[in-house]
DNA sequence: CTGTTTCGTGAAATCGCTTTCACGAAACCT
DNA sequence: AGGTTTCGTGAAAGCGATTTCACGAAACAG
């Protein structure tokens, strides 16, 4: 509990340095109206000394805390999925980088007035990122707030703040291109939940594809599912009893595209023999599976290192506009 | 970035209340030799005031942060690795019930004077909680500075800090029991890379029952594997040709099972009728895969509210004991 | 060559809470 | 009863940065 070694300060800055405590503030906050020796001379003292500021003395005398708050709502299946951690770890390295610490809230965002709306509201942090965001409510109030904050997905009205996503529909586009390209005529789709915005993108992206590539022969090929294993099982059997020439589909997520792999072998067909499969998200279950299942990767890291950047950006009172990464079709062996 | 609504301090909750802004703190810090009238006039004001208080400020006056760090090391998989996240989600939540904050840190740990290293020496953090440790290195020299830390995972030598960890052992030793309960014979083991102690555990819990069940017939059944599904796959076939009579195989985690039942398949035996396999994590990959495979869990996020418990203690000043949390066998198709 | 700006600088106040210190009152001794 | 301990309390001194303010010097204007 004790830390014994005490660490230098401005005093001791100023003294070896030969300036006042306000231009060692100046020089360590970049404020250029400073001479260059005296810039210097701190520098150096800076330097020889070891010296780190202290957090919770620069937050108090500034207002600034230093801290972004990277909000999850757990209310979704935050256990077992890996895609927060790896967009964490992709903000986590932006902002120390950049000095600033990234503290993390996990808990249910319905209530506006939960705990956590209020710590957000109290200005304990200098900005957020939310992550797999459900309800506006609360953004939109910590928004009026000015409170910069950064949003992961697109949201669904058209709001004021701005985000980072994966293009969705270009990924999903990709996919379908994949499937013409390798001789695939029918070619169906398996939805995620179209209540959100993903699964929404995705299905566009399908149907912009099937469009251009004029193969879309029947509304039947349209299955929406609900990023569950079972649906992805479910409707691929529906798919294949209603389209006897059936011979690709697209999923939304890598968990629906095993399932419906599963489906089409129950079926006695093959993969990617008769039906041909992609998933989404190239996740863990993807790179796993047997056989190897082509997927959409996204950039899950970089959409950390983006909202990251927007919020320095935000911070230092710049303008920002939303980002749109580019995802990857991984071919293996379904398709 | 303006802040308009002034929080209330001390000053306030002071005057309200009629005593001085000592015994305010008093109170809010839970020092118990204050009258009890003045506590309650302070608890109202506290009440109707809404106030919080500033972390900056508390921070600077008391040298305490509350803040823990959790550290991870990234040099390992932690993309696409979910356990971290769910740990993680432990953690916070319990040090949020104690008005403790959570920050991240992401980086290789390797060298004793990284970034990170350096930060936590500097008294930047109350406690740190150390996941997927490699090198005790710096935990030793932070150890010694008496700086409060919790790690995850067994430690390779007996080191003076506490830990957490999952009955590894334990788990294995169910799985094994699972086995000869179902009949089966001849029971192998594909461990996990041995220079890591829960790969080590998780063999030594199946040796303990194989010989206590006294069903171990060869030397030739342990085979030592690296986590990857490839090395499941070869083993597996290097097993079954050693061994014409093998009827089970052990994980030591779910990727390296499913590897085996591939090579098994592949093979052209059938899982579980020729041989059955057991995987260890119940991971995202075991809950999806088809068959449904049986697997050992760990309670992850006990683990986390284990070591944030830890830390909340070793701030108290209280001694703590390292905790071993059992896992729990998930019965599906393949065992 | 004065009068006005601009510019860099240091002194000092400030941020909001914690903690030491001293003091009077109450409680405890012989 | 006198003397010593406790006990609860408030005044005030920090904690270590930031920021306002005022001042002298230098640059500019006329």
């Amino acid at each position: 509990m004790a830390k014994k070694p005490k660490r230098p300060t401005y005093a001791e800055i100023a003294k070896l340095s030969g300036v006042s405590e306000a231009t060692v503030s100046r020089v360590l906050n970049g404020d250029d109206k400073v001479d260059a020796e005296r810039i210097k001379a701190v520098t150096e003292a800076v330097e020889t000394l070891g010296y780190k500021k202290n957090r919770a003395a620069s937050a108090l005398a500034s207002g600034r805390t230093g801290l972004i708050a990277v909000v999850i709502d757990d209310d979704l299946s935050v256990f077992q999925d890996p895609f927060w951690g790896t967009i964490t770890n992709g903000i986590s390295r932006v902002l120390m980088d950049n000095e600033m610490q990234t503290i993390l809230l996990v808990a249910p965002l319905d209530k506006i007035d939960s705990p956590v709306a209020h710590y957000l509201q109290r200005g304990e942090v200098d900005g957020v990122i939310f992550l797999q965001l459900q309800k506006d409510s609360l953004i939109k109030k910590l928004a009026k707030q000015n409170l910069p904050l950064v949003v992961n997905g697109t949201p669904h009205s058209s709001n004021p703040f701005a985000y980072v996503d994966s293009d969705n529909a270009g990924g999903a586009y990709s996919a379908v291109e994949h499937f013409v390209k390798t001789g695939r005529k029918n070619i169906a789709v398996i939805t995620g939940d179209l209540t959100n915005t993903a699964a929404e993108q995705r299905l566009d992206g399908y149907l912009a594809a099937v469009n251009f590539f004029g193969s879309l022969e029947s509304k039947s090929l349209i299955a929406k599912g609900d990023w569950t294993r079972d649906s992805g099982y479910n409707l691929a059997n529906k798919l294949m009893s209603n389209n006897p020439k059936l011979d690709a589909i697209f999923c939304s997520n890598d968990i629906m595209a095993l399932g419906a792999i599963a489906a089409i072998q129950d079926a006695g067909k093959s993969v990617p023999g008769d039906i041909a499969v992609i998933g989404f998200d190239d996740s863990f279950l993807a790179q796993n599976s047997h056989p190897g299942l082509t997927s959409v990767r996204q950039d899950i890291v970089g959409l950390g290192i983006e909202a990251a950047k927007m919020i320095l950006a935000l911070l230092q009172g710049e303008e920002v506009h939303s980002e749109i990464l580019s995802c990857e079709l991984v071919v293996r062996d379904t398709a």
